[in-house]
DNA sequence: GATGAATGAGGATTCATTCAT
DNA sequence: GATGAATGAATCCTCATTCAT
């Protein structure tokens, strides 16, 4: 495997474990066996690390979440899909995805535009989902952008969590969610047989691969 | 007013803002005036900082959900009142609750045990309340654990965006997310009046002060 | 007892056990349960307490040398007396002779000067006493410098290891070590009879007590 | 020479002169023209220069007192050879000898104990020899552990005062301070020819080199 | 690709000391 | 006498980064 992924690999786990701030560049280097200088053959800065993958991370989601969300045109399916495919990213790149969720302000300038706008754009699809639910009285949504906040961080916390060797399987995870989603908004229960074919969910390269893993299907 | 409560102000704004290792013990210093080797005479280290306003923080939250769940033996207004409590605490506490739900990882040893301990003492009022209310039927939920975390991520994030001088009082917002709650696991909407009297949500010492704070009655 | 004694054999212990440069004035402050403020109502300066307890120490030792020296003319009296006033001197101030062997090199400027002066004082009455004995023919000594820098250094030595309620007393010590040192110097073995009277050895001020005290008789 | 080679030097020669608390990093990174922060390319911490040379001169003080002690069965060679051994190698690396002498007490926790460990088989050396001179009759003994303290002290202060460009040869030192041993224990004098072929001294790597070295034999 | 050497800036913390109270 | 507050300088050490080899 190359060099730059190991490292990147590395990185992830490091700042998903430690943080940011608190993760050397000697610790990264360690992790990987190489010196820290040679660190600087594949990567600019300790800040470029952190850009890169927030925004693989980043530009990953909102692209699933596009597609997600194009899929129908049913709110109830459209919320349905978003949540699934964002609790099966967390499930399926959880470091990667605890370092989206936490380390967004230890960027600088422009990066921290850059990820908070790609941030924005994928949050508006929630917006989206939810207004037209709302709008169509599918959905019972008293406060609109207070329902998107609690629906988004209900959905975030998965990476802290869940065991992909564990109890639940991700389509599991991904029913459990979607159902508690569709309450909260006072909307239909949607079926996981209603959003096939499934978003296709994929392991970043710069997530780190478990020890042991085991694989399994999302929808 | 006390160089110690500036002292601890400085200190929670500026690990809420950019988080306890990217704060120099010279930013904490230069916040409220004060050379770096003056900060000890008020403070033993900068870890005694993080551990002293995460153990306050959490001792309290604990205490006002111990008073919540205990003030009355349906499951449903002891889940509203938990989520009415843990919304208001996030709303009037914004900096400390911020710090208290990103940098538990950086507190060492024993200081992190005391910590965790206690989040496990509170977290586990909610899943009384949630396990009461499923056994008896009222709640519908379909997975216990995952109930209980989609149910305390859905709160945590208040703190990141709640302005106390916005659009929503803080009565309101416990308004919102009781009901949110509420149809999560499938029960009844709790009302505002139900929850009379509210438990007391009050101020730390350790929260920073806003520039021109606007007192809001919560239930 | 007054605060200032007790300051000094607090720095006394400390500086013997630590060294100077590894004692802090909040090490001494706690030692006598003084805010390190306060001791400087007692003390002028860390290097004031240092050069206090040095002057101290070695103006006793050469007023002590000084009159052991000049009780006799004979220089293997001459010797004798002195080695057993050394070898004593340490015995009942093993602290402050600790420091004196050990910290002469701390001090700065004019007080180094005056202890290094004293200190020479004190030496040439060993040399006196040598230069004596070899003119005479009473010592073999082969090179009269060597044997005083062997002398001395033999018997700095006891501060390091004797113990006050071991094996030995005073007199058995100073037995020992002035058959050491006329042996040393090839002449004959003066008895402690021939000491008599003793010269007085006193325990300084600024010796600390140790914390069960036996007093034994020396000569 | 090596950078390393130059740090350690430098080290010693501070240490020496300045004792090891009043000795900064800043201070040897001044010594040899390297930024502090680069000294900890060679060197863990402060307290590893310090363990390292002490254990290197300990451990060399050891092997050549024990080839000394070795090379015959007459104690009074023995004591000679330990003697000789001791003294030449004092005068060879008067630095590390200085610092062997004075700051055994500024180590912490298994550093302290290894040194010490190695300091007590090294006196062990004499004790054997002391005790089996005085069991043949050879050595005038009254008190063998006095005895064997005032001899170590008296060899070890060759280090503060020799100077190899002065007065004396290291053989002729050698010849004085075993002289003075004997008499000290009521012993025949044992001469430089009995001690043939002397034991090798070697200037340790840490030893700085004098600005104008001048060399001498030993025996 | 890889690394040893190097560095300026900064990390947290302690220093001896002063001074108003 | 005593102390809490204060500080500039210094403590040891680590930081991210560069560069010649």
């Amino acid at each position: 495997m190359s060099g730059l992924v190991q490292v990147r690999r590395a990185a992830v786990a490091l700042f998903a474990e430690r943080g940011f701030a608190a993760t050397g560049i000697r610790d990264i280097g360690r992790a990987v066996g190489l010196n820290p200088a040679t660190l600087y053959h594949y990567v600019g800065s300790k800040e470029d690390l952190l850009i890169g993958m927030l925004r693989e991370s980043q530009e990953d989601l909102l692209r699933a979440g596009r597609d997600a969300f194009g899929a129908s045109a049913d709110p109830a399916i459209q919320l349905a899909r978003l949540v699934r495919v964002h609790v099966a990213t967390e499930a399926v790149n959880p470091l990667i995805s605890r370092v989206s969720d936490h380390e967004v302000h230890a960027l600088t300038g422009r990066n921290r535009e850059v990820i908070v706008g790609l941030r924005d754009d994928y949050e508006s699809l929630f917006h989206r989902a939810l207004a037209a639910g709302a709008q169509t009285g599918q959905f019972l949504v008293t406060d609109l952008p207070v329902a998107r906040y609690a629906l988004l961080e209900m959905c975030n916390g998965v990476a802290d969590w869940y065991q992909p060797d564990g109890r639940l399987s991700i389509a599991e995870l991904q029913d459990l969610y979607s159902e508690l989603a569709c309450r909260m908004v006072g909307g239909r229960i949607v079926t996981r047989a209603e959003c096939e074919p499934p978003v296709a969910i994929t392991r970043l390269g710069w997530e780190p691969v478990p020890p042991a893993g085991t694989e399994q299907a999302s929808a």
